[in-house]
RNA sequence: GCGCGAAUAGCUCAGCGGUAGAGCAUCUCGUUUACACCGAGGCGGUCGGGGGUUCGAAUCCCUCUUCGCGCACCA
């Protein structure tokens, strides 16, 4: 049944074996006909261009630990995986390949062609992170792995479109919004990300228009838009300009009149109180030329060049060298006034990393559905976040929630289900703004196309990947066309959504919204948000700064258990975490050390039989491990209650590592002797096997692979119970069920005492040089008249003999420490350097006094007497006896030594 | 500008009203029934500064400093 186990741990083969055995085997298939009480997760779907980075790791090994501890706590569990389309970014991807392999675009393939070849594309690729999930040991339901472009899903996606629409949420416009020049699409305003941008300052003077020698300054960052200049402002009530407003100035290049006019918007505490309105390209300007009425004189190509009504020196020229450009043609007129250097604001696309560049254009807008539902169920902890601060972040942005463009330029992704009668498609696609009202029998919004498709022309705008995204909770587990589903009704609402909470507003808001729009209540219970991973000095992870460490390397140096428990030690809860690849060593070397504690039961050799624990025939030691241990399921059960996963991981390491193995092993090697007492033998390992069978259990969710390893090695499974670790549940009863309560906590303080005595000893021995010398001689005064721990307090200390000498009157000169289990001697005969020896005691008797001092001071207090609570003031006169006690003895130990 | 975090031993972090902790690093010893990916013992902290509340503050409040993150149309 056991097997011999080798020395080091060498996690590779064990990690891969055991993955594929449990796939093998379904063990983590979600059975949705199951009796059990049901929960269920659904992974953030990945992109699928994307690999592991210590993100996905961190948070993908949470899950997995939900559901291994919810699977062993007895329940049907679902934890379903996919991944999602990644419009823009998997689209570059393969237009970059394109370009690179075949110097092609996309538009030289045609959208049929190149779609085909994306799909070729995300065949070949799109499983890498996935199987790099599978490495880390990730229990989810591949059987149910979807994905965001899967026909059925697409369906769903399509549906929720037409729903939208016909309930006139969806509509379409003329809209100024945030154009990126790079990948050539509308984005949402959660794509932008404003980066501080060291830029210059340009103040020029435009000429007032009939009127001699008059000039107005004005301060613009950029002067490349000028040529799109169709009015200038000040504000209404700004003294220096009031007689401007309603004259013209006169535009530099192209040259041209354009008014001036009044606006509030205008700070006239910045730069010289005057903006130049250029209104196709700011938002602000944009509705100050609604307003007045200002002609729309859009200067830029899509792409970001300028074009010809710039004029024809700078048609076709970058954005960024017409800046410079303007500029100099400006100062070669005479009109720059100065240029200073400033600091300002700019939006960049997240993607394609570049100014975005705000453009009119026609768009598809969702008005959002269920704000309020989604905002209460935040508000009143229906939906629980974690850590609960975030609540704040999701509420301001619920209060100012803006209408979502959800139209993109690509080929990549769901295409809009709208057809436009041919004949009429042209006028349809310019209107101004069309919705359901508004569409008529020429326009059609279905999931389906018309049956005389041919007839039709559709809509070539595909939907932003988040569209299809905020459906994942239910979209996965149903299909658009059923009422519901039998996975639907056991699984959904799903209990854990464990996600970064950079995507609290482009994935989590929205999926709350839909899961009541579509399914009439939340998505999940609770949502978990992870910490961000930095590296050792502070700064985000990121390929450019190549510090991000590729987690497959780390696994295969250190193994996946490693790296999980390494990560989950430092993952705080609420901020930022610095990545240390120390802290992975040190998972390897727990792994290691419960490997050899382990193998050091199995050296034993005995069989495994694990009967209830006849505790009256048990040692302190074995009773003293049995309370901690359950003090550890304990402890546990709370942390995992409140999330805490890092406190589960050191709870784990401590108990295992301090109280088994440098206490509670040690203590009791002695059992196994050659000529060990059998009785006392049998029962020390029946607790090694209960504590050690349990610990596995509770470490499994952490360290699935080397639990299931040794549980499979040491013989733990048995011949009825289930074929793996991951399938047993956590007993619920403690361990010291039917135990004699007393009796265990006396031999708690007991065993605590004998630990405390070794300290001292090894303190003595340290101290004189003797650290590694066994064959000391300690000589105990004991405090009860017997010391009938004499034997492990010698197998502790490193002791060669100890002497239980009740009254022992020491000779001058003796070191000696003073313990809860009586007084220790330490008689080198000839060795002790007496005046070392004052010095020493005379340390211990100043720490004594010094703590007795502060302990007096408090209790001579008077406001402390009468106002603290009295279980304090009694632990205070406690410790007053404790160190007036030990002074007492110092005092008489420093006499001792004689002079 | 508004909001939210963080600052504790050389490093990474716990502790969040009642005697300052862990791991790593460092120093000294050490192969005794697993483990050198190990064991034993040491060194190391006016808990970012300043005020306040309290019998008592690393812990609660105020303020300042530094760092990080959101949100915001100052061109």
């Amino acid at each position: 049944m056991s097997e011999e186990i080798p020395k080091a741990y060498q996690p590779g083969e064990v990690e891969t074996q055991w993955y594929a055995r449990w796939l093998d085997s379904g063990c983590f298939r979600g059975d949705e006909t199951g009796a059990k009480p049901a929960y269920s997760i659904v992974i953030p779907p990945p992109n699928v261009t994307g690999i592991l980075h210590l993100g996905h790791v961190l948070n993908n090994t949470i899950q997995d630990i939900l559901a291994r501890r919810a699977r062993m706590e007895g329940k049907d569990v679902l934890w379903l995986p996919g991944t999602d389309h990644a419009g823009i970014a998997t689209q570059s991807k393969v237009e970059q390949k394109l370009r690179k392999e075949e110097g092609k675009t996309r538009r030289d393939l045609g959208r049929e062609v190149f779609l085909e070849k994306v799909w070729e594309w995300k065949e070949e690729h799109g499983g890498i992170i996935i199987s790099q999930l599978k490495r880390l040991g990730c229990s989810c339901d591949w059987t149910r792995e979807r994905f965001t472009m899967d026909p059925a899903y697409s369906r769903w996606v399509a549906k929720v479109f037409v729903d939208l629409f016909n309930d006139g949420l969806i509509y379409r416009g003329k809209r100024m919004v945030n154009w990126c020049p790079k990948s050539l699409t509308a984005l949402s305003d959660e794509e932008v990300i404003m980066k501080a941008q060291k830029s210059k300052l340009y103040t020029m003077r435009y000429r007032v228009a009939g009127e001699k020698n008059r000039w107005v300054e004005i301060a613009t960052t950029r002067p490349e838009t000028l040529m799109g200049d169709t009015a200038v402002a000040v504000h209404p009530k700004d003294p220096r300009y009031a007689d401007l407003i309603g004259k013209s100035v006169i535009r530099p290049f192209p040259e041209a009149e354009i008014p001036v006019v009044a606006s509030e918007h205008i700070d006239m505490e910045f730069g010289t109180g005057v903006l130049k309105v250029t209104p196709a390209h700011d938002k602000a300007d944009f509705e100050i030329g609604l307003k007045h009425d200002l002609p729309i004189l859009d200067v830029l190509n899509p792409d970001g060049t300028l074009n010809a009504l710039a004029g024809p020196e700078f048609e076709g020229m970058d954005r960024f060298e017409a800046r410079v450009k303007a500029a100099e043609k400006l100062e070669a007129m005479g009109q720059l006034v100065k240029v200073e250097d400033y600091e300002n604001n700019v939006g960049y696309s997240e993607r394609a990393d570049v100014p975005v560049e705000p453009r009119i254009s026609m768009q598809w807008f969702l008005k959002y559905p269920c704000v309020e539902e989604a905002a209460a169920a935040v508000a009143s902890n229906a939906i629980h976040f974690r850590p609960e601060r975030w609540k704040k972040t999701f509420a301001h942005w619920m209060e100012g929630i803006q209408d979502w463009c959800i139209s993109r330029q690509l080929w990549w992704g769901h295409q809009i289900p709208v057809w436009y009668r041919k004949e009429k498609a042209g006028e349809l696609r310019e209107r101004e703004s069309l919705d359901a009202t508004s569409a008529g029998a020429d326009l059609r919004v279905g999931i389906d196309p018309p049956a005389d498709e041919e007839n039709w022309t559709r809509d070539e705008d595909v939907l932003d990947t988040w569209f299809s995204s905020w459906l994942w909770p239910f979209a996965t587990m149903s299909d658009s066309d059923a009422e519901s589903s039998e996975t639907l009704k056991k699984f959904y609402p799903t209990a854990d959504l464990v996600t970064g909470p950079d995507i609290i507003f482009f994935w989590v808001a929205r999926m709350i919204m839909a899961g009541y729009r579509w399914r009439g209540c939340l998505p999940f219970q609770n949502v978990f948000f992870t910490s961000i991973i930095r590296d050792k000095k502070g700064r985000k992870m990121s390929k450019q700064l190549g510090n991000s460490p590729d987690p497959l390397d780390l696994m295969a140096e250190y193994g996946a258990d490693a790296l999980r428990f390494g990560l989950m030690r430092i993952a705080p809860t609420g901020t930022d975490v610095k990545f240390d690849e120390d802290q992975i060593v040190e998972g390897r070397n727990f792994a290691n050390k419960l490997w050899n504690a382990a193998r050091y039961r199995q050296m034993q050799d005995a069989p495994v039989a694990i009967g209830p624990l006849d505790f009256g025939s048990l040692s302190i030691y074995s009773l003293d491990i049995l309370a901690r241990l359950d003090q550890l399921e304990n402890d546990l059960r709370l942390a995992y209650e409140d999330y805490r996963f890092n406190e589960i991981a050191q709870l784990l390491y401590e108990f295992w590592w301090s109280h088994y193995c440098d206490w509670y092993l040690e203590s009791t090697k002695g059992d196994f002797a050659a000529d060990a007492d059998p009785a006392a033998r049998a029962s020390t390992l029946a607790t090694m096997d209960l504590v050690l069978k349990r610990f596995l259990l509770l470490l499994h969710p952490f360290m699935p692979h080397l639990t299931e390893e040794l549980w499979e090695k040491i013989g733990y499974r048995g011949e009825h119970g289930p074929a793996f670790l991951m399938q047993t549940p956590l007993p619920s009863e403690s361990v010291l069920a039917g135990a004699d309560l007393a009796a265990v906590l006396e031999a708690r303080d007991r065993v605590a005492a004998v630990y405390e005595a070794v300290g001292r000893a090894r303190n003595l021995k340290a101290e004189y040089g003797l650290g590694a010398n066994k064959g000391v001689k300690f000589i105990v005064d004991p405090e009860e008249g017997s010391f009938p721990e004499a034997t492990v307090f010698a197998r502790l200390a490193g002791a060669g003999e100890v002497v239980v000498t009740p009254g022992y009157e020491a000779a001058k000169g003796v070191p000696a420490a003073l313990t809860g289990i009586g007084k220790i001697y330490l008689p080198l005969e000839g060795l002790v350097d007496v005046a070392a020896e004052r010095e020493r005691l005379g340390k211990e008797l100043a720490k004594a006094n010094d703590e007795l001092k502060k302990v007096n001071a408090k209790l001579a207090n008077e406001n402390f007497v009468t106002r603290a609570p009295e279980e304090v003031i009694g632990e205070m006169k406690e410790r007053r006896k404790h160190w007036q006690a030990r002074v007492g003895e110092f005092e008489k130990m420093i006499g001792n030594l004689g002079s």
